[in-house]
DNA sequence: ACGGACTGTCAAGGTTTCCTCAAGGCAGAC
DNA sequence: GTCTGCCTTGAGGAAACCTTGACAGTCCGT
Protein backbone atom coordinates (compact mmCIF):
# COMPACT_ATOMS: atom_id res chain seq x y z
CA UNK A 1 0.00 0.00 0.00
CA UNK A 2 2.81 2.49 1.08
CA UNK A 3 6.29 2.07 1.59
CA UNK A 4 7.12 3.09 5.51
CA UNK A 5 10.34 3.62 7.04
CA UNK A 6 10.18 2.82 10.94
CA UNK A 7 12.92 4.11 13.10
CA UNK A 8 12.82 2.20 17.04
CA UNK A 9 15.26 1.06 19.00
CA UNK A 10 13.29 -0.92 20.68
CA UNK A 11 13.46 -4.23 19.34
CA UNK A 12 9.93 -5.39 20.91
CA UNK A 13 8.55 -2.72 19.39
CA UNK A 14 10.28 -2.32 16.16
CA UNK A 15 8.89 -6.10 15.27
CA UNK A 16 5.36 -5.48 16.82
CA UNK A 17 4.87 -2.38 14.30
CA UNK A 18 6.62 -3.80 11.66
CA UNK A 19 4.65 -6.91 11.30
CA UNK A 20 1.27 -5.03 11.83
CA UNK A 21 1.97 -2.66 8.86
CA UNK A 22 3.13 -5.30 7.06
CA UNK A 23 -0.28 -7.15 7.38
CA UNK A 24 -1.96 -4.17 6.42
CA UNK A 25 -0.20 -4.55 3.14
CA UNK A 26 2.64 -1.68 3.70
CA UNK A 27 6.03 -2.10 2.77
CA UNK A 28 7.96 -1.43 6.40
CA UNK A 29 11.44 -1.14 6.75
CA UNK A 30 13.31 -0.33 9.87
CA UNK A 31 16.00 1.20 11.49
CA UNK A 32 17.35 0.94 15.05
CA UNK A 33 19.28 4.05 15.18
CA UNK A 34 19.02 7.57 14.05
CA UNK A 35 21.75 7.62 11.54
CA UNK A 36 20.86 4.35 9.81
CA UNK A 37 16.93 5.76 9.89
CA UNK A 38 18.10 8.97 8.69
CA UNK A 39 19.28 7.12 5.45
CA UNK A 40 16.66 4.73 4.67
CA UNK A 41 14.90 7.85 4.99
CA UNK A 42 16.97 9.80 2.10
CA UNK A 43 17.27 6.94 0.15
CA UNK A 44 14.13 5.15 0.08
CA UNK A 45 12.32 7.85 -0.23
CA UNK A 46 9.55 6.70 2.13
CA UNK A 47 5.76 7.93 2.15
CA UNK A 48 5.88 7.68 5.86
CA UNK A 49 8.19 7.60 8.52
CA UNK A 50 7.47 6.46 12.40
CA UNK A 51 10.19 8.18 14.14
CA UNK A 52 10.33 7.32 18.33
CA UNK A 53 12.08 10.37 19.79
CA UNK A 54 13.69 8.33 22.92
CA UNK A 55 16.99 7.20 20.86
CA UNK A 56 19.98 6.45 22.32
CA UNK A 57 22.67 7.67 19.33
CA UNK A 58 20.58 11.33 18.69
CA UNK A 59 18.14 13.49 20.27
CA UNK A 60 14.75 12.69 18.09
CA UNK A 61 13.81 16.02 17.74
CA UNK A 62 17.48 16.83 16.04
CA UNK A 63 16.66 14.06 13.42
CA UNK A 64 13.56 14.47 12.61
CA UNK A 65 15.03 18.50 11.80
CA UNK A 66 17.39 16.75 9.64
CA UNK A 67 15.00 14.60 7.67
CA UNK A 68 12.73 18.26 7.20
CA UNK A 69 15.66 20.20 5.94
CA UNK A 70 15.94 17.01 2.80
CA UNK A 71 12.07 16.12 2.37
CA UNK A 72 8.79 16.78 3.12
CA UNK A 73 7.94 13.19 3.88
CA UNK A 74 4.75 12.82 6.51
CA UNK A 75 6.30 11.97 9.93
CA UNK A 76 4.52 10.42 12.30
CA UNK A 77 6.68 10.72 16.25
CA UNK A 78 5.95 8.29 18.82
CA UNK A 79 7.20 9.30 22.28
CA UNK A 80 6.87 8.24 25.94
CA UNK A 81 4.04 9.34 28.21
CA UNK A 82 3.84 12.79 30.12
CA UNK A 83 5.49 15.03 28.34
CA UNK A 84 3.28 17.47 26.86
CA UNK A 85 5.87 20.20 25.79
CA UNK A 86 8.26 17.64 24.20
CA UNK A 87 5.32 16.98 21.82
CA UNK A 88 4.09 20.18 20.81
CA UNK A 89 7.92 21.23 20.42
CA UNK A 90 8.06 18.42 17.52
CA UNK A 91 4.81 18.82 16.33
CA UNK A 92 6.83 22.58 15.94
CA UNK A 93 9.61 21.13 14.44
CA UNK A 94 7.42 19.55 11.76
CA UNK A 95 6.04 16.52 12.74
CA UNK A 96 2.53 15.34 11.08
CA UNK A 97 0.90 13.76 14.33
CA UNK A 98 2.62 11.57 17.54
CA UNK A 99 1.26 8.61 19.10
CA UNK A 100 2.15 8.55 23.30
CA UNK A 101 3.33 4.93 24.56
CA UNK A 102 1.73 2.68 24.95
CA UNK A 103 -0.34 3.17 22.04
CA UNK A 104 -2.23 0.23 20.50
CA UNK A 105 -1.89 -1.31 17.25
CA UNK A 106 -5.50 0.42 16.39
CA UNK A 107 -4.73 3.65 17.36
CA UNK A 108 -1.34 3.42 15.29
CA UNK A 109 -3.07 2.12 11.69
CA UNK A 110 -5.31 4.92 12.33
CA UNK A 111 -2.53 7.67 12.45
CA UNK A 112 -0.92 5.79 9.23
CA UNK A 113 -4.73 6.25 7.29
CA UNK A 114 -5.39 9.83 7.94
CA UNK A 115 -1.57 11.22 7.28
CA UNK A 116 -1.19 8.77 4.14
CA UNK A 117 -4.55 9.87 3.49
CA UNK A 118 -4.14 13.91 4.13
CA UNK A 119 -0.64 13.64 1.85
CA UNK A 120 -2.05 12.20 -0.69
CA UNK A 121 -4.39 14.68 -1.13
CA UNK A 122 -2.12 17.50 -2.98
CA UNK A 123 -5.11 20.21 -2.56
CA UNK A 124 -3.20 23.23 -0.88
CA UNK A 125 -5.25 26.15 -3.38
CA UNK A 126 -5.08 29.20 -2.27
CA UNK A 127 -8.50 29.94 -0.78
CA UNK A 128 -10.05 33.40 -1.42
CA UNK A 129 -12.86 35.19 0.90
CA UNK A 130 -13.50 38.74 -0.41
CA UNK A 131 -10.61 40.82 -0.85
CA UNK A 132 -8.63 37.85 1.53
CA UNK A 133 -6.23 35.68 -0.24
CA UNK A 134 -4.80 32.58 1.80
CA UNK A 135 -2.02 30.65 0.26
CA UNK A 136 -1.15 27.35 2.75
CA UNK A 137 2.06 26.15 0.66
CA UNK A 138 3.44 29.63 0.91
CA UNK A 139 1.98 30.57 4.40
CA UNK A 140 0.99 34.09 3.09
CA UNK A 141 -2.10 35.79 3.81
CA UNK A 142 -2.78 38.81 1.50
CA UNK A 143 -5.89 41.44 2.29
CA UNK A 144 -6.12 43.70 -0.95
CA UNK A 145 -2.94 41.93 -2.40
CA UNK A 146 -0.90 43.01 0.31
CA UNK A 147 0.90 40.33 2.51
CA UNK A 148 0.38 40.35 6.15
CA UNK A 149 2.80 39.92 8.92
CA UNK A 150 1.20 37.07 10.79
CA UNK A 151 2.62 34.73 13.37
CA UNK A 152 2.47 30.70 12.72
CA UNK A 153 -0.69 30.39 15.12
CA UNK A 154 -2.13 33.15 13.31
CA UNK A 155 -1.92 31.87 10.67
CA UNK A 156 -3.00 28.60 10.90
CA UNK A 157 -5.93 30.02 12.53
CA UNK A 158 -6.85 32.27 9.57
CA UNK A 159 -6.11 28.84 7.34
CA UNK A 160 -8.30 26.53 9.33
CA UNK A 161 -11.41 29.27 9.51
CA UNK A 162 -11.01 29.81 5.78
CA UNK A 163 -11.21 26.27 4.62
CA UNK A 164 -14.61 26.77 6.22
CA UNK A 165 -15.48 29.96 5.55
CA UNK A 166 -19.04 30.51 5.91
CA UNK A 167 -19.67 27.96 8.70
CA UNK A 168 -18.98 28.75 12.48
CA UNK A 169 -15.81 27.14 13.67
CA UNK A 170 -15.87 25.77 17.26
CA UNK A 171 -12.70 26.98 19.76
CA UNK A 172 -12.94 23.34 20.24
CA UNK A 173 -12.10 22.59 16.76
CA UNK A 174 -9.79 25.05 16.67
CA UNK A 175 -7.78 24.12 19.45
CA UNK A 176 -7.12 20.21 17.49
CA UNK A 177 -6.78 22.08 14.41
CA UNK A 178 -4.22 24.70 15.06
CA UNK A 179 -2.97 23.51 18.63
CA UNK A 180 -3.20 19.86 17.72
CA UNK A 181 -4.58 19.28 21.36
CA UNK A 182 -8.18 18.42 21.48
CA UNK A 183 -8.59 18.82 25.38
CA UNK A 184 -6.34 20.31 27.80
CA UNK A 185 -5.86 23.85 25.98
CA UNK A 186 -6.82 27.05 27.39
CA UNK A 187 -9.17 28.98 25.40
CA UNK A 188 -7.95 32.10 26.15
CA UNK A 189 -5.16 31.47 24.17
CA UNK A 190 -7.62 31.54 20.93
CA UNK A 191 -9.34 34.85 21.93
CA UNK A 192 -6.33 36.38 22.24
CA UNK A 193 -4.90 35.43 18.80
CA UNK A 194 -7.95 35.88 17.46
CA UNK A 195 -8.06 39.60 18.60
CA UNK A 196 -4.42 40.14 17.24
CA UNK A 197 -5.86 38.76 14.00
CA UNK A 198 -7.95 41.12 13.94
CA UNK A 199 -5.84 43.42 14.44
CA UNK A 200 -3.55 43.04 11.28
CA UNK A 201 -6.84 42.68 9.67
CA UNK A 202 -8.08 46.19 10.36
CA UNK A 203 -11.05 45.12 12.16
CA UNK A 204 -12.44 44.88 15.84
CA UNK A 205 -14.20 42.71 17.55
CA UNK A 206 -16.97 45.50 17.70
CA UNK A 207 -16.82 46.79 13.86
CA UNK A 208 -15.63 43.03 12.47
CA UNK A 209 -15.82 42.49 8.77
CA UNK A 210 -14.12 38.64 8.07
CA UNK A 211 -14.14 37.61 11.75
CA UNK A 212 -17.53 37.53 13.41
CA UNK A 213 -18.07 36.09 16.41
CA UNK A 214 -20.86 33.74 17.18
CA UNK A 215 -21.71 33.98 20.83
CA UNK A 216 -21.43 30.63 22.71
CA UNK A 217 -20.79 28.69 19.81
CA UNK A 218 -17.03 29.73 17.90
CA UNK A 219 -16.30 32.23 15.02
CA UNK A 220 -17.09 32.19 11.70
CA UNK A 221 -14.95 33.70 8.67
CA UNK A 222 -17.09 35.73 5.92
CA UNK A 223 -16.77 38.16 3.18
CA UNK A 224 -17.86 41.31 4.12
CA UNK A 225 -19.66 41.87 0.64
CA UNK A 226 -22.07 39.02 0.81
CA UNK B 1 -29.46 1.95 7.51
CA UNK B 2 -26.25 2.71 9.44
CA UNK B 3 -23.78 1.00 10.99
CA UNK B 4 -23.50 1.30 14.88
CA UNK B 5 -21.21 0.61 17.33
CA UNK B 6 -22.37 -0.44 20.89
CA UNK B 7 -20.08 -0.28 24.16
CA UNK B 8 -21.92 -1.67 26.77
CA UNK B 9 -20.51 -3.84 29.50
CA UNK B 10 -24.05 -5.14 31.22
CA UNK B 11 -25.06 -8.54 28.94
CA UNK B 12 -28.52 -7.81 29.72
CA UNK B 13 -28.78 -3.99 28.07
CA UNK B 14 -26.29 -5.10 25.47
CA UNK B 15 -28.46 -7.30 23.57
CA UNK B 16 -31.55 -5.18 24.20
CA UNK B 17 -30.22 -2.27 22.60
CA UNK B 18 -28.12 -4.24 20.27
CA UNK B 19 -32.01 -5.73 19.57
CA UNK B 20 -33.66 -2.87 19.14
CA UNK B 21 -31.43 -1.23 16.59
CA UNK B 22 -31.24 -4.11 14.48
CA UNK B 23 -34.85 -4.07 14.19
CA UNK B 24 -34.85 -0.79 13.08
CA UNK B 25 -32.62 -2.00 9.98
CA UNK B 26 -29.25 -0.46 11.60
CA UNK B 27 -25.71 -2.60 11.60
CA UNK B 28 -24.99 -3.27 15.35
CA UNK B 29 -21.89 -4.57 16.60
CA UNK B 30 -21.47 -4.86 19.97
CA UNK B 31 -18.51 -4.50 22.94
CA UNK B 32 -18.65 -5.31 26.20
CA UNK B 33 -15.19 -3.53 27.39
CA UNK B 34 -13.64 -0.06 26.70
CA UNK B 35 -10.45 -1.43 24.43
CA UNK B 36 -13.06 -3.67 22.29
CA UNK B 37 -15.38 -0.81 21.48
CA UNK B 38 -12.25 1.17 20.98
CA UNK B 39 -10.86 -1.31 18.39
CA UNK B 40 -14.36 -1.45 17.05
CA UNK B 41 -14.99 2.22 16.51
CA UNK B 42 -11.71 2.48 14.83
CA UNK B 43 -11.49 0.07 12.62
CA UNK B 44 -15.36 -0.42 11.98
CA UNK B 45 -15.49 3.24 10.86
CA UNK B 46 -19.40 3.34 12.09
CA UNK B 47 -22.02 6.05 11.83
CA UNK B 48 -22.27 6.21 15.65
CA UNK B 49 -21.00 5.01 18.57
CA UNK B 50 -23.47 3.91 21.68
CA UNK B 51 -20.98 4.45 24.85
CA UNK B 52 -21.54 3.11 28.42
CA UNK B 53 -19.52 5.55 30.77
CA UNK B 54 -19.63 2.64 33.29
CA UNK B 55 -16.99 0.45 31.80
CA UNK B 56 -14.90 -1.73 34.24
CA UNK B 57 -11.73 -1.58 32.54
CA UNK B 58 -11.51 2.42 31.69
CA UNK B 59 -13.27 5.30 32.60
CA UNK B 60 -15.58 6.06 30.18
CA UNK B 61 -14.66 9.90 29.94
CA UNK B 62 -10.75 8.41 29.41
CA UNK B 63 -12.25 6.57 26.18
CA UNK B 64 -14.69 9.21 24.98
CA UNK B 65 -10.91 11.41 24.42
CA UNK B 66 -9.48 8.46 23.06
CA UNK B 67 -12.22 7.86 20.52
CA UNK B 68 -11.91 11.91 19.73
CA UNK B 69 -8.54 11.76 19.61
CA UNK B 70 -8.70 9.81 16.17
CA UNK B 71 -12.28 10.26 14.67
CA UNK B 72 -15.42 12.67 14.49
CA UNK B 73 -17.65 9.98 14.75
CA UNK B 74 -21.15 11.42 16.73
CA UNK B 75 -20.82 9.51 20.37
CA UNK B 76 -24.24 9.14 22.13
CA UNK B 77 -23.02 8.77 26.19
CA UNK B 78 -25.22 5.96 28.30
CA UNK B 79 -24.81 7.16 32.02
CA UNK B 80 -26.81 5.31 35.29
CA UNK B 81 -26.40 8.66 37.15
CA UNK B 82 -28.57 11.56 36.26
CA UNK B 83 -25.63 14.09 37.83
CA UNK B 84 -24.76 17.23 35.89
CA UNK B 85 -21.62 17.69 36.18
CA UNK B 86 -20.86 14.20 34.45
CA UNK B 87 -22.77 15.11 32.03
CA UNK B 88 -21.39 18.35 31.15
CA UNK B 89 -17.94 16.87 31.80
CA UNK B 90 -18.63 14.26 28.68
CA UNK B 91 -20.97 17.02 26.37
CA UNK B 92 -17.96 19.13 27.21
CA UNK B 93 -15.12 16.06 25.70
CA UNK B 94 -17.05 15.53 22.93
CA UNK B 95 -20.26 14.01 23.39
CA UNK B 96 -22.98 14.55 21.01
CA UNK B 97 -26.16 13.58 23.21
CA UNK B 98 -26.51 11.13 26.27
CA UNK B 99 -29.11 9.00 27.51
CA UNK B 100 -29.59 8.56 31.61
CA UNK B 101 -30.52 4.98 32.65
CA UNK B 102 -32.76 3.76 33.06
CA UNK B 103 -33.80 4.71 29.16
CA UNK B 104 -37.14 3.44 27.20
CA UNK B 105 -36.16 1.94 23.87
CA UNK B 106 -38.40 5.10 22.33
CA UNK B 107 -35.96 7.64 23.69
CA UNK B 108 -33.33 5.86 22.00
CA UNK B 109 -34.69 5.80 19.05
CA UNK B 110 -34.92 9.13 19.45
CA UNK B 111 -31.75 9.89 20.33
CA UNK B 112 -30.36 7.49 17.38
CA UNK B 113 -32.22 9.30 14.84
CA UNK B 114 -31.60 12.56 15.52
CA UNK B 115 -27.71 12.39 16.42
CA UNK B 116 -27.62 10.23 12.82
CA UNK B 117 -29.87 13.30 11.02
CA UNK B 118 -27.40 15.58 12.44
CA UNK B 119 -24.22 14.63 11.71
CA UNK B 120 -25.74 12.31 8.22
CA UNK B 121 -26.15 16.10 6.66
CA UNK B 122 -22.93 17.57 6.94
CA UNK B 123 -23.66 19.80 4.36
CA UNK B 124 -26.69 20.98 6.30
CA UNK B 125 -28.59 22.65 3.81
CA UNK B 126 -30.12 25.75 4.88
CA UNK B 127 -33.78 25.83 5.09
CA UNK B 128 -36.66 27.94 3.54
CA UNK B 129 -40.13 28.51 5.13
CA UNK B 130 -41.49 31.24 2.90
CA UNK B 131 -39.75 33.97 2.59
CA UNK B 132 -37.44 32.99 5.73
CA UNK B 133 -33.97 31.56 5.81
CA UNK B 134 -32.27 29.28 7.79
CA UNK B 135 -28.23 28.14 7.75
CA UNK B 136 -27.23 26.00 10.29
CA UNK B 137 -23.94 25.71 9.20
CA UNK B 138 -23.13 29.84 9.42
CA UNK B 139 -25.86 30.07 11.81
CA UNK B 140 -27.38 32.91 9.92
CA UNK B 141 -30.71 33.37 9.68
CA UNK B 142 -32.79 35.77 6.94
CA UNK B 143 -36.27 37.12 6.18
CA UNK B 144 -36.69 38.89 2.97
CA UNK B 145 -32.74 38.58 2.33
CA UNK B 146 -32.09 40.62 5.56
CA UNK B 147 -29.98 38.73 7.99
CA UNK B 148 -31.48 38.63 11.67
CA UNK B 149 -29.60 39.23 14.69
CA UNK B 150 -30.54 36.30 16.69
CA UNK B 151 -29.03 35.00 20.31
CA UNK B 152 -28.09 31.76 20.36
CA UNK B 153 -31.16 30.45 21.65
CA UNK B 154 -33.56 32.25 19.39
CA UNK B 155 -32.00 31.19 16.75
CA UNK B 156 -31.76 27.18 17.97
CA UNK B 157 -35.45 27.52 18.32
CA UNK B 158 -35.78 28.77 15.25
CA UNK B 159 -34.19 26.35 13.66
CA UNK B 160 -35.26 23.39 15.40
CA UNK B 161 -39.58 24.78 14.66
CA UNK B 162 -38.00 25.16 10.67
CA UNK B 163 -37.02 21.19 10.84
CA UNK B 164 -40.10 20.40 11.61
CA UNK B 165 -41.96 23.22 9.58
CA UNK B 166 -45.87 23.02 9.72
CA UNK B 167 -45.75 20.23 12.39
CA UNK B 168 -46.83 21.68 15.61
CA UNK B 169 -43.92 21.14 17.98
CA UNK B 170 -44.42 20.63 22.19
CA UNK B 171 -42.55 22.76 24.49
CA UNK B 172 -41.10 19.77 26.26
CA UNK B 173 -39.79 18.69 22.67
CA UNK B 174 -38.08 22.37 22.39
CA UNK B 175 -37.02 21.82 25.89
CA UNK B 176 -35.12 18.49 24.67
CA UNK B 177 -33.74 20.18 21.25
CA UNK B 178 -33.06 23.61 22.36
CA UNK B 179 -31.63 23.42 26.02
CA UNK B 180 -30.74 19.97 25.66
CA UNK B 181 -32.25 19.36 29.32
CA UNK B 182 -35.68 17.38 29.34
CA UNK B 183 -36.18 17.72 32.38
CA UNK B 184 -35.88 20.70 35.32
CA UNK B 185 -36.32 23.91 33.02
CA UNK B 186 -38.81 26.11 32.94
CA UNK B 187 -41.29 26.03 30.03
CA UNK B 188 -41.68 30.02 30.87
CA UNK B 189 -38.47 30.72 29.41
CA UNK B 190 -39.55 29.29 26.13
CA UNK B 191 -42.14 31.70 25.81
CA UNK B 192 -40.19 34.64 26.34
CA UNK B 193 -37.55 33.56 23.91
CA UNK B 194 -40.18 32.79 21.59
CA UNK B 195 -42.10 36.33 22.37
CA UNK B 196 -38.27 38.09 21.07
CA UNK B 197 -38.07 35.65 18.26
CA UNK B 198 -41.58 37.09 17.11
CA UNK B 199 -40.24 40.64 17.74
CA UNK B 200 -37.54 40.25 15.30
CA UNK B 201 -39.70 38.41 12.46
CA UNK B 202 -41.97 41.09 12.46
CA UNK B 203 -44.60 40.06 14.26
CA UNK B 204 -46.86 39.31 17.00
CA UNK B 205 -48.82 36.85 19.26
CA UNK B 206 -52.14 38.49 18.42
CA UNK B 207 -51.34 38.76 14.65
CA UNK B 208 -48.66 35.42 13.88
CA UNK B 209 -46.97 34.90 10.24
CA UNK B 210 -44.56 32.68 10.96
CA UNK B 211 -44.98 31.66 14.48
CA UNK B 212 -48.41 30.28 15.40
CA UNK B 213 -49.27 29.05 19.24
CA UNK B 214 -51.10 26.21 19.70
CA UNK B 215 -52.75 26.36 22.47
CA UNK B 216 -51.91 23.84 25.32
CA UNK B 217 -50.14 21.67 22.54
CA UNK B 218 -47.17 23.55 21.58
CA UNK B 219 -45.71 26.13 18.76
CA UNK B 220 -45.35 25.82 14.92
CA UNK B 221 -43.63 27.06 11.84
CA UNK B 222 -46.00 27.83 9.22
CA UNK B 223 -45.19 29.73 5.83
CA UNK B 224 -47.76 32.56 5.96
CA UNK B 225 -48.36 32.59 1.91
CA UNK B 226 -50.08 28.85 2.07
C1' DA C 1 -70.32 33.60 31.93
C1' DC C 2 -66.84 31.73 35.21
C1' DG C 3 -62.58 29.72 36.88
C1' DG C 4 -58.47 27.53 36.11
C1' DA C 5 -54.83 26.72 33.17
C1' DC C 6 -52.10 28.42 29.60
C1' DT C 7 -49.71 32.25 27.22
C1' DG C 8 -47.50 37.00 26.22
C1' DT C 9 -44.67 40.63 27.70
C1' DC C 10 -41.85 43.48 30.68
C1' DA C 11 -38.25 44.51 33.84
C1' DA C 12 -34.57 43.10 36.82
C1' DG C 13 -30.88 40.23 38.18
C1' DG C 14 -27.45 36.97 37.61
C1' DT C 15 -24.55 34.30 34.80
C1' DT C 16 -21.65 33.25 31.06
C1' DT C 17 -18.84 34.54 27.41
C1' DC C 18 -15.89 37.62 25.23
C1' DC C 19 -12.28 41.28 24.50
C1' DT C 20 -8.13 43.49 25.53
C1' DC C 21 -4.10 44.80 28.10
C1' DA C 22 -0.16 43.67 30.58
C1' DA C 23 3.26 40.59 32.27
C1' DG C 24 6.13 36.63 31.93
C1' DG C 25 8.34 32.54 29.69
C1' DC C 26 10.61 30.33 26.04
C1' DA C 27 13.30 29.54 22.01
C1' DG C 28 15.99 31.12 18.29
C1' DA C 29 19.00 34.90 16.41
C1' DC C 30 22.68 37.96 16.94
C1' DG D 1 25.06 36.85 27.16
C1' DT D 2 21.23 39.97 25.26
C1' DC D 3 17.64 40.86 22.04
C1' DT D 4 13.59 39.82 19.61
C1' DG D 5 9.53 37.65 18.21
C1' DC D 6 6.08 34.59 19.64
C1' DC D 7 3.01 32.29 22.73
C1' DT D 8 0.50 31.72 27.01
C1' DT D 9 -1.77 33.10 31.18
C1' DG D 10 -4.24 36.09 34.27
C1' DA D 11 -7.21 39.82 35.39
C1' DG D 12 -10.49 43.32 34.64
C1' DG D 13 -14.30 45.03 32.67
C1' DA D 14 -17.69 45.06 29.07
C1' DA D 15 -21.12 42.95 26.53
C1' DA D 16 -24.34 39.56 25.46
C1' DC D 17 -27.27 36.43 27.03
C1' DC D 18 -30.53 33.67 29.90
C1' DT D 19 -33.73 33.06 33.53
C1' DT D 20 -37.10 34.30 36.80
C1' DG D 21 -41.06 36.57 38.77
C1' DA D 22 -44.95 39.29 38.15
C1' DC D 23 -49.03 40.57 35.99
C1' DA D 24 -52.18 40.98 32.35
C1' DG D 25 -54.38 38.75 28.77
C1' DT D 26 -56.32 34.63 26.43
C1' DC D 27 -58.31 30.21 25.81
C1' DC D 28 -61.26 26.35 27.02
C1' DG D 29 -64.35 23.27 29.45
C1' DT D 30 -68.19 23.52 32.39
Amino acid sequence: MASIVLIEDDVDIRRLVAEALSDRGHDVESAATAMAGLELTVKGRPELVLLDLGLPDLDGTELLRMIRAVTQVPVIVITARGADDVVVRTLDAGADDYLVKPFSITQLEARVRAVLRRSSEPEADSIRVGALEIDPDAREARLDGVTLELSPKEFDLLRVLAESSGRVVSKRELMAEVWREPYGGSERTIDVHLSWLRNKLGESAQEPRYLHTVHGVGIKLVDPER
